[in-house]
RNA sequence: CGGGGUGUAGCGCAGUUGGCAGCGCGCUGCGUUUGGGACGCAGAGGUCGGCGGUUCAAGUCCGCCCACCCCGACCA
């Protein structure tokens, strides 16, 4: 490609409102634009890098079995209500009419369309196991996009499903991808963990996310310093510490003005934090069949730690969740800064209570907690005797320092980019949408589904982010929009040599199948440079007369500062053989991992 | 959805007590330059985010709305 011709120019300064690296460069080297929030356009650079991308995906799904087809992107709402999504999934979901006033759904995901398909060409055991793919454009009218590429509303995804006969059959093609996925981010260049993650709105049983580690990273891990357990914090689990068991003591109120916080209370009573009990209070969406209906949610933790939303959503099968309103905790008849499970109203008239205990209070005696009474608080209070729960379950949030359930060991916290997921969803969408075939011995069986996604954009963002300096992008090979970028100097009082030369080696190379983006223009050295820079393709050829006076081509990789000279002659091979050290470069780190359950 | 911020030329920004809409980069033409974002001359480019209000007069003051960004909530 000329660049006299490229559709895409480079820009001086970022735009303001980009803040993170791989947006800034990926917008000043000419690689994306936005359209709207969260809705970008994949200029010719960056498309070519997709496709790329995409090509390393598809290599590897088809290695383990994978048939690419695609999907459709309109979906009618029918498939969606069937599996009861349409209700469960809130404004995310893009909704709009057709002509004819049908509901329909721009397609978030696909597991109901290959649950269609599935129900209508799946008869018979003897046609599992499946794999199927494609990559495909999905919309998710996510609350905040930001971060350039990283989160975005309109996505191309590759996502795959896998159709099985039996539950051996679902953690065979699960552990295929667990592999495969690891391969396809090592072939792009970026190191990943896997971590167990929370199954959202996919449901499912088992679901892995693939993290790329970043202090740019949204998503928050947990990762133990001692036996490398690691999970997302909205699932990850933690050995919890109770305290030396007590007799229970009598229950008794004790004013405590203007203690509205945990810790204006312990310091006022002065105990430790450890010996009270946290109130939560949320107003949770409980789908009831077509409806739902709403719950006010009593969420009890101990003092000292923080309430796990996610955790809480699990416990309770809620849609959705959000913080109670002060004048909602009033109409239950609690009193905020001071409320309590203790003294509530049997049954309120505003929305029923349900109260969801952490585990760790059943070994927890004697704690301080509200008395629905304003400036006064209970002490010695006890689960199962001063109030009951009608959940008990793990509902604490992890933090850096907690000891890890596997091993004891201490967890640190990292930052990351979830860059792909896989998800046993086993009989979830078979189930609700009639998957079924009849096996070996004669009886009807659901389908065993699994899905695995990446998204192409993203994991372009996130090699961007990984791969970059003060100049610019650094791409690895695998990735690089070109392999070679050409730049030519030439002065308008020189004889022409250095543009034929120049023109020369272009052609050369391109008939040596080498991927040549040839800088043409009529710019200074310095705009040349930087713009090659900037661009960070992983070669860069100078034809320039300063060279040409001994014959040479000056050759540089963008990921290391020497230069060298190289005879025209020995050019094209030299480049080719460069080509194929970044390759194996990027090859070694193909590594087979151990399937962490 | 809560909190914070920003909307003035393609990009980055300035615009004072309300009084001619500006600067740098980029862009167009001509000329000079050519190994790390060159220089001269001449140009083009604006519903000052939108609507309404106050005023002789609004980029500037007031109200409402919209868009975009950041933190949180949420989320693949």
């Amino acid at each position: 490609m000329r660049m006299s011709m490229l559709f895409s120019q480079t820009l001086r300064e970022a735009p303001t409102d980009a803040e993170m690296p791989s947006h800034k460069l990926l917008v000043r080297a000419g690689f994306i634009r936005q359209l709207a929030a969260g809705i970008y356009t994949a200029m010719p650079l960056a498309k070519r890098s997709i496709t790329k991308i995409e090509n390393i995906m598809r290599d590897e799904i088809n290695a383990i079995g994978g048939q690419e087809m695609t999907m459709p992107v309109v979906h009618p709402a029918e498939v969606w209500q069937e599996t009861e999504r349409w209700y469960q999934v809130g404004s995310e979901m893009g909704r709009f009419k057709d002509k004819n006033d049908r509901d329909m759904v721009l397609a978030m995901t696909h597991e109901e369309v290959v649950a269609d398909l599935t129900r209508k060409e799946i008869h018979s055991y003897r046609q599992l196991p499946v794999l199927i793919y494609h990559i495909q454009t999905k919309w998710r009218d996510d609350p905040r996009p930001r971060a350039g590429l990283i989160r975005v509303r309109e996505f191309t995804m590759k996502d795959s499903y896998s159709l099985d006969a039996d539950w051996e059959g679902l953690d065979k093609q699960y552990r295929a991808h667990y592999q495969a996925y690891f391969d396809i981010f090592h072939r792009c260049g970026i190191p990943v963990i896997a971590v167990k993650s929370d199954v959202g709105m996919m449901g499912g049983k088992v679901a892995h996310e693939y993290m790329y580690l970043t202090p740019h990273g949204e998503d928050t891990l947990l990762i133990c310093n001692n036996c490398g357990y690691a999970a997302n914090r909205q699932v990850a689990t933690f050995k919890k510490e109770a305290l030396p068991k007590e007799e229970a003591l009598p229950l008794e109120k004790v004013a405590t003005p203007d203690c509205k916080t945990i810790a204006e209370l312990a310091e006022f009573l002065d105990i430790p934090e450890a010996k009270t009990a946290k109130a939560v209070f949320m107003v949770a969406d409980i789908p009831v069949g077509e409806s739902s209906i709403q719950k006010f949610i009593f969420a009890i933790v101990r003092g000292d730690m923080d309430l796990n939303e996610t955790k809480l959503v699990n416990a309770l099968q809620a849609s959705d969740i959000r913080p109670a309103t002060e004048e909602e905790i009033v109409a239950i008849g609690a009193v905020p800064g001071y409320a309590s499970p203790i003294g509530l109203p049997e049954k309120s008239a505003y929305l029923p209570v349900v109260t969801v205990v952490d585990d760790l209070l059943t070994e927890s005696q004697n704690l301080v907690a509200g008395a629905n009474d304003a400036s006064y608080h209970m002490l010695n209070t006890n689960l199962g005797r001063d109030y009951q729960a009608d959940i008990i379950t793990d509902l604490t949030a992890a933090r850096a320092g907690d000891a890890c359930s596997e091993c004891g060991g201490s967890f640190r916290e990292v930052r990351g980019v979830e860059v792909g997921n896989i998800f046993k969803l086993g009989t979830r969408y078979s189930d609700s949408m009639g998957c079924t075939f009849q096996d070996k011995d004669g009886k009807e069986k659901p389908v065993i589904m699994g899905s695995y996604g990446i998204g192409s954009g993203r994991l372009l963002a996130s090699v961007a982010e990984e791969y970059n300096d003060e100049y610019g992008l650094i791409w690895p090979i695998t990735v690089a929009p070109y392999q070679v970028h050409l730049v030519m100097l030439s002065a308008k009082k020189g004889d022409g040599t250095v543009e034929e030369t120049a023109a020369q080696l272009y052609q050369d190379l391109q008939a040596g199948s080498v991927e040549v983006l040839f800088d043409d223009r009529q710019e200074s050295p310095g705009v040349k440079f930087n713009d090659a820079d900037l661009i960070g393709l992983p070669i860069r050829l100078t034809v320039g007369a300063r060279g040409l006076e001994g014959g040479n081509i000056e050759f540089k990789r963008r990921d290391q500062k020497e230069k060298r000279l190289i005879s025209q002659d020995e050019i094209i091979e030299a480049v080719k053989a460069e080509i194929a050290t970044l390759e194996a470069e990027i090859k070694a780190e193909v590594v087979a991992v151990t399937f962490d359950e």
